[in-house]
DNA sequence: GTAGCGCGCGCC
DNA sequence: AAAGGGCGCGCGCTAC
């Protein structure tokens, strides 16, 4: 069954049965939508049609309700409306996009936190879905779209059934019809995750602060052992005065003590024989860590043991994750230890390795490269396979491969590999040329990247006129390579999103059923919010990673979801084709004891 | 005072 | 070791 959502009047939400009338069955207040809801989830198990999970779900969240499936019509109109797959039936019926809808996937969803209405006056997406003026005076029906609550629920049904038109009509209906309804079940995860929260032991984090930077600083200054380290680097460059928080101030102290440097990076400094240099690079990775990840992100981020990120689903371009605020997704490695199970509840953590090779063995359709990763490292099975020596040649030629290396050691071993596995070869390159003549590429359930822009375009027809000079023609080729580059990295890193995706959706119907099984009484309650009470959930994700958070008691549960879903993933994407799609799986009290 | 940008670096 | 894809964020700096 499908329940259509959309606003009608002020204040009111109506729910439409499109199986039976465009008529909505029931109309309900704002505030009694989230009762409302849990009535039917219970009976019906619907799947509920929305404008934007983002504004939707969270409030139905905070009230204790979880729904099982959704259809986000804002993140499947920013795949369907830019799909190669979909492109013939656009051009050819009428299928215009309705204004309400946001232009492309950057603008895909709004912050989760309320926004002043102030602050986003000049969104119609915002107005057309602020729910939050609902207790406002009634306004006029017929005014303008500031004041609508919400999209009208009409707007919803037919923007419903313009995209299954799309996808009905599509090259492959059964590809997007996975995509969407992974998607939106990411979105549901997102809005999840940040009600959870993902448990953090603020005493743990204060004790690697501490060992790392040295005692908490007063107001205005830098950490003791920071200080002293710009000490011994201003002395080491004969600069007192150099400030090396200063760019700009930092480059011209190095030249002048000697050291031909371009930039003031790392990976620059340590090419170069210099006693400054030690300290230096150990005073910016400490000022790396205060700036970032230290005392006032905890202040900022972490309340009552929990770090809630906003999670943007659908994100960017590729169909990877985006955070907005928190760094989520950058999380450094020494902090991670703070990430603690709540007593009488386990972590497990599982990644998947080496997913994006394994992606384009599979999307390749290439079984020599399917069998080097068969079993559990994908890199030792190349060495053995004979195509290079070493696990780290492996390494960096298989990510030259995805990324366009051309150049250093990766770039020298890429041809081996192209020798070895010559369809997964032939698959990125012609990405990459397809990006280069500025078309878009295509991942393996449909998501498109978007075409280069008026700046490209212009730089490529200047370098085609009679007219143009050399220096035009090698900047267009330049422009023209990088944007391959891109492609041929889209389809491999945009499939591998999809392919997480499928693992956390079957996942989460997994943890849905093993809450279902029951709960031994007296088992202790998360601290997490009430929609959680005592059942495993997830608790963050990281492109190939994710962390469930479970009673003890159903830990074991758990891992066994964990891996099932991933052998499903694969087999929702790849069918039979033999491409693995390993874990590293461990159930931990903390995240750092997860890195073995 | 603030907006925008380049840099550098954390993660995958 | 080298410099190839995707991001977000904090900083310093410049322009307004």
């Amino acid at each position: 069954m499908q329940i259509v959502v959309g606003a009608m009047g002020p204040g009111r939400v109506a729910l439409v049965d499109p199986a039976v009338s465009s008529v909505p069955f029931e109309t309900v207040a704002l505030h009694d939508f989230g009762d409302v809801v849990r009535a039917l989830e219970a009976a019906k198990r619907p799947r509920w049609i929305w404008a934007d999970t983002r504004r939707w779900y969270p409030r139905l969240l905070a009230e204790g309700v979880r729904v099982e499936r959704c259809h986000d019509l804002v993140l499947a109109s920013a795949i369907l409306d830019h799909s190669t797959m979909t492109t013939a039936i656009r051009a050819g019926a009428a299928h215009p996009r309705p204004e309400w809808l946001p232009l492309g996937p950057a603008e895909a969803g709004q912050p989760m936190t309320v926004v002043p209405a102030a602050s986003a006056a000049h969104s119609p997406l915002f107005d057309l879905l602020d729910f939050d003026e609902a207790d406002a005076p009634a306004q006029e029906p017929t005014a303008g779209p500031r004041d609508v609550l919400g999209v009208p629920v009409d707007a919803v049904l037919a923007e419903h059934a313009r995209q299954l038109a799309l996808v009905v009509a599509s090259e492959r209906p059964g590809a997007l019809r996975l995509l969407l309804a992974a998607e939106s079940a990411g979105a549901l995860i997102g809005a999840e995750l940040h009600a959870a929260g993902l448990p953090w032991h603020r005493g743990v984090h204060e004790r690697v602060l501490e060992s790392e930077l040295g005692p908490k600083p007063a107001p205005g200054r830098k950490p003791a052992r920071m200080e002293a380290l710009a000490a011994e680097v201003r002395t080491l460059l004969g600069a007192p005065a150099v400030n090396l928080d200063s760019q700009v101030d930092l480059l011209k102290a190095l030249r002048s003590a000697g050291i031909p440097v371009e930039s003031t990076s790392r990976w620059e400094l340590r090419e170069h024989e210099h006693p400054a240099i030690e300290p230096l690079v150990a005073y910016k990775k400490l000022s790396r860590l205060l700036s970032a990840n230290a005392w006032s992100w905890l202040d900022e981020w972490v309340v009552d043991g929990r770090f809630r990120p906003d999670y943007v689903p659908g994100g960017t371009a590729t169909g990877r994750w985006a955070t907005s605020g928190g760094g989520a997704l950058q999380l450094p490695k020494n902090v991670r230890s703070a990430v603690v199970a709540d007593p009488g509840w386990a972590l497990v953590v599982a990644d998947a390795a080496q997913l994006e090779p394994r992606v384009l063995a599979g999307l390749a359709h290439d079984e020599a490269m399917a069998e080097a990763g068969r079993g559990r490292d994908f890199y030792s099975g190349i060495v053995g396979a004979g195509v290079v020596e070493t696990r780290d040649q492996a390494k960096v030629a298989i990510l030259g491969a995805m990324y366009g290396a051309t150049t250093g050691e990766s770039g020298r071993l890429v041809p081996r590999l192209a020798r070895a596995y010559p369809r997964a070869m032939a698959l990125v390159d012609r990405a990459a040329a397809e990006g280069e003549r500025g078309a878009s590429v295509t991942t393996l359930l449909g998501r498109s990247s978007p075409l280069p822009g008026a700046e490209w375009r212009a730089t490529q027809s200047l370098a085609s006129q009679p007219e143009a000079t050399a220096a035009d023609e090698r900047r267009a080729r330049s422009r023209a390579r990088d944007w391959g580059r891109f492609t041929r990295n889209f389809v491999v890193q945009g499939t591998a999103a999809e392919w997480a995706l499928c693992w956390m959706a079957g996942l989460r119907s997994r943890l849905a059923s093993i809450a279902a099984t029951g709960v031994e009484p007296g088992s202790i309650a998360s601290r997490s919010g009430s929609a959680f009470e005592r059942m495993p959930h997830l608790v963050y994700y990281l492109h190939d990673e994710i962390i469930v958070h479970t009673p003890v008691e159903h830990a074991d549960d758990v891992a066994a979801a964990v891996a099932d879903s991933a052998t499903e993933a694969g087999r929702l994407l790849f069918g039979g084709f033999p491409v693995e799609f390993p874990l590293d799986l461990a159930i931990v009290e903390s995240y750092a004891s997860a890195d073995a």
